[in-house]
Formats: structure tokens, sequence, C-alpha cells
DNA sequence: CTTTTTTGTCATATATAGTTGACATCATTT
DNA sequence: AAATGATGTCAACTATATATGACAAAAAAG
């Protein structure tokens, strides 16, 4: 799906606490991690910087077998 | 702002074609080149396969200067 | 064990992405 | 010079991303 839970868990954040720092609501960092919408392409990337990675990392075709 | 009229272009796609590809409208893609809208992921991943990059390119810190 | 924090989820509301149809302008083609 | 194709833009509409408030359950901390 996505590599957002991995990174933020990685940087000791919670969903509240990442969710802050971005300027969105928690349920909106929920979501993502659950793959359950689309997010905007600004999201995406404030998401990246937040974590401290890229676009490509964070959402580029994630290979989620096994 | 971002690269997709640039590979469009290598592609000798228009704005029509390329939307046609994508399954989105005319308009979207005009907006998206010139920078006045915010797509979702999955419109920016549709564009990255449809033109044969990734979101990197297309999208992550686009130099503008000169 | 009790308290607090974190996560998942629901329902309602609002902002905005994306659609549709239309028109003007510019560039190409015939 | 007329016809065609590409692009920019507008207005009105629909779909959906995101917000807000709330509650339950799991996990972590005391």
């Amino acid at each position: 799906m996505n590599r957002v839970r991995e990174f933020r868990k990685n940087r000791g954040l919670s969903q509240f606490t990442l969710a802050e720092k971005i300027g969105v609501a928690r349920q909106t960092i929920n979501l993502i991690e659950n793959g359950k919408y689309n997010p905007s392409l600004k999201l995406c990337i404030s998401l990246a910087e937040e974590l401290g990675t890229d676009l490509n990392t964070l959402f580029w075709k994630v290979d989620d077998t096994q």
C-alpha cells in the first residue's frame, strides 16, 4: 500500500503527533496508513518531507507481498 | 512546478490524448500542468506510469529557477 | 489493576478535486 | 481564407478528500 506507518514508527511519532506537525486531522493519517483513500499530492509531499524521505519511497510501487 | 508538460511533449501527446489514456478530463491535465491545483496521488501515479517515469521525477522538488 | 495514550471507526459537515459543456485564441493544415 | 487541432479559461455541477466530534478497544505506562 504505502510506507507511511513504517516511517512514522521509525521516527517514534504517533498518528496524532504526525498529523499535528503536518497540519491535518489524525483521522486523515489513519486513513492513509490503512490505504482507505487517496491523499492529495501536497499532503504526500508534506508527509515525505516530515518523514525525511521522498515520494517514490513512500508511495511508488510499494511491494506488499509477504 | 512539475514536469508533466515536458514529459507529455516528449512523447508527442496532446493534453486531450493524455487525458483520454488516463481517464480524466482534458481540463484536469491542463490545470495540473499550469500548477493550478493539487492532484490526487492516484492521478499522479497514473500520470507517471503513462509518461514512463515516476513520482519523484514528475513532482518532487522540481527546480524552476532559470 | 488502573490510567493514559494510541489507534480504528462512525456520522456529519465543508472544501476542493475533477467533470462537462462551451467559447476564444493561436497554430497547422488544406 | 477556411477548416482543424491544441490550449487556456469560465461557470455550474458532482464526487470525494479532509475536518470535527465522539466513542470503543487495544496497547503502553503508572
